[in-house]
DNA sequence: GTCTATAAATAGATAGAC
DNA sequence: GTCTATCTATTTATAGAC
């Protein structure tokens, strides 16, 4: 025996196993923050035993760490959507920033970036990168020379919209469509984006 | 002996022992949220012993929701600044609510609504009060009839730039001084404010 | 690769002395 | 009113069996 083809499922990791802890993990902090969820809650969701979880990342930090990583593209979109007629430019970066939040892709770990920005300090630097150094790194940035408020409280915006319809489900916003959220919170994204410093 | 006249400080509870452990209270709850602080951590910053602050608030739940409670007049402060001329209302409701954040009397509970609001089921709750409930709930109502979703939008605006300001410190927010933030801030919110619902 | 067992640290809460 | 001492529960992390 035990020459035969082996069946069913592989016994050992099969490759997607540390995705599927990464997945639990993801939902556990999205929703927990870092110091609310255990990683025996994570091992729990995950199906697996607690010592996997240090044995596959290290420790929490290092679970945690993996967790917040975007995927490629994410930042790039955002940069992307600053590029084209400066006249649409809000309705774009509305579109793609808020669409980071509404994807179930991306949506989760901008929920622990958001989560977790504001209690642990590791996080916060994190978001704060996310935030702006992806934009300002750019090739944009001739487009913004004079206009880094505005960006930033364009974003500001976006960001407490996110907030409002994700985290917190303010009545009037965590129900409406999409498209409409779009339409309504673009014009003052726009503005921001038009107005000069000083 | 012991029947002189006693000096120095009371031995006693000398009636602000429990106002120094509520404002070390907020000093921790408000930098590392509800799950970050302990309250060997809170004791410890309050001078005082762990055991006094169950002695006075029971437990940690206790605790937490006294440091929650905004000051009277904070909310009344949001409606009154609504009810005024219509053209000047953005201004008017920036500058109150950005000035919630900026007062150290009433900065730290802002920041510990926001910061445990997102790992905290009953902060969540409290947080979507002050957030809506105490407007909706007063005598702008009818100022505000076909409106609701222009001011949520008002509102998560002005969140999301005190979150960028005080919690992630963007930047050029969170140095700019407090007058021009409003002037910039306000015309967004103004134009949230003036746009009618569908 | 996965789990059992357990170490070691830390947390919240309570009883009781002064 | 305040502190000492301690209980109990929970958590992260590791060592090692299978």
């Amino acid at each position: 025996m035990s020459t035969g083809k082996r069946t069913g499922r592989p016994a050992g990791g099969d490759g997607n196993n540390r995705a599927r802890i990464l997945e639990a993990a993801r939902e556990e902090f999205s929703t927990k923050g870092f110091r609310g969820t255990t990683m025996r809650s994570i091992a729990n969701r995950a199906g697996f035993d607690v010592a996997l979880l240090s044995h596959y990342f290290g420790n929490k930090n290092g679970l945690f760490a993996a967790t917040m990583e975007l995927p490629e593209g994410a930042q790039k979109m955002l940069t992307e959507a600053l590029a084209g007629p400066t006249a649409t430019q809000g309705e774009r970066l509305t579109r793609s920033y808020l669409s980071l939040w509404e994807d179930a892709a991306t949506g989760p770990q901008m929920q622990i970036l958001a989560r977790s920005a504001l209690s642990n300090e590791a996080a916060t630097k994190h978001m704060r990168a996310v935030f702006i150094g992806a934009i300002a790194g750019s090739d944009v940035t001739d487009l913004l020379a004079d206009r880094w408020t505005g960006l930033a409280l364009a974003i500001s915006h976006l960001l407490g919209v996110a907030f409002a319809r994700h985290l917190i489900h303010i009545p009037h916003l965590a129900e409406s469509d999409f498209e409409t959220l779009v339409a309504r919170t673009a014009p003052a994204v726009q503005l921001h984006l038009d107005t000069a410093d000083d």
